[in-house]
DNA sequence: GTCCAGGTCGCGC
DNA sequence: GCGCGACATGGA
């Protein structure tokens, strides 16, 4: 057992590491965190009153212009958590003459949440398909358990280790156990290359594509994947994006999708941040 | 028991 | 290309 009592970081772990990392302008820490649902899915914990996000291995704060990162400050996985290589600039500006927007500017919205690594995005991707969140929190919490090792997300090894028939009993996956299972194997064995499939040198519709080729990932999730990229022009079409659309502008009747989708078409490059926005501000 | 949830996949036409 | 049913799970 651990005898260690002072104050003082255990010897066997090395003191903890803390790094500052500058943030753009319009960076709003919080705003950032509660973008969407992903600070609600472990490893990730978020404590609104302290202001403070942890994950297994790092506890993440903002003092105003930059981020305070205690532990595993891998400057390129902070990067990709908080976007902060996107450029939101254009739809700040936009937003400007968007009644239903105004607020976005001042509330410093714009950015989501990202995991550390694109797999984990993926991953929790398809945790959302066709289930009840309250179910996508559970299998989130489950993979770590399960899986993880010391509170970590699963890595695509991690997951290898297990059966799909496992990981469906263990984690509570249902059917999205064949397809996680596939993805980690894929990734494993190299078949599945996913700095190859994410180059930042592909057109958005080229980048699309690229992610419809992964197991358990169809246009929705395609969509999804890219707006974790900064990239807005395809809209995640599902039932939350059909239910918004149809009571906030068409007293709850029945629409086509491509009359929906038609509403966004004027934000450009922004369509799904757009339609995240007035989705956002509706609570 | 039935329906459905921030869908995806494979099949038949 | 497009429509349709199956697919695990758990809560309403």
């Amino acid at each position: 057992m651990v005898r260690q009592r002072s104050a003082k970081p255990s010897s066997a772990g090395s003191i903890p590491a803390v790094a500052s990392i500058f943030t753009p302008p319009d960076f709003n820490f919080v705003s950032v965190v509660t973008s969407h649902g992903w600070y609600r899915l472990a490893p990730f914990r978020w404590s609104a009153e302290e202001r403070v996000l942890r994950r297994n291995d790092m506890e993440i704060s903002h003092d105003g212009k930059a981020l305070r990162v205690v532990g595993n400050a891998d400057r390129e996985q902070i990067a990709r958590m908080f976007q902060l290589h996107v450029d939101i600039g254009e739809f700040i500006v936009l937003t400007r003459s968007s009644a239903p927007h105004a607020w976005v500017e001042e509330h410093g919205f714009g950015r989501l949440l990202c995991a550390p690594t694109l797999f984990e995005d993926i991953l929790k991707i398809i945790l959302t398909t066709n289930v009840t969140w309250s179910q996508t929190v559970k299998m989130a919490a489950n993979l770590v358990d399960v899986c993880g090792r010391k509170g970590a997300f699963p890595t695509p090894r991690d997951i290898v280790r297990f059966t799909p028939e496992e990981l469906k009993e263990r984690c509570r996956l249902g059917y999205r156990a064949t397809a996680i299972h596939r993805l980690a194997t894929g990734i494993a064995d190299r078949s599945i290359d996913l700095d190859a499939l994410s180059d930042p040198k592909q057109s958005t519709e080229e980048l699309f594509e690229s992610y419809l080729t992964l197991p358990g990932i169809g246009p929705y999730g395609a969509a999804h994947l890219l707006a974790m990229y900064g990239r807005h022009d395809f809209i995640a079409v599902d039932t939350e994006f059909r239910r918004f659309v149809r009571d906030t502008y068409h007293k709850g009747r029945k629409v086509s999708d491509a009359t929906m989708l038609r509403r966004y078409a004027k934000w450009g490059r922004w369509k799904y941040l757009a339609y995240w926005a007035e989705l956002w501000g509706e609570r």
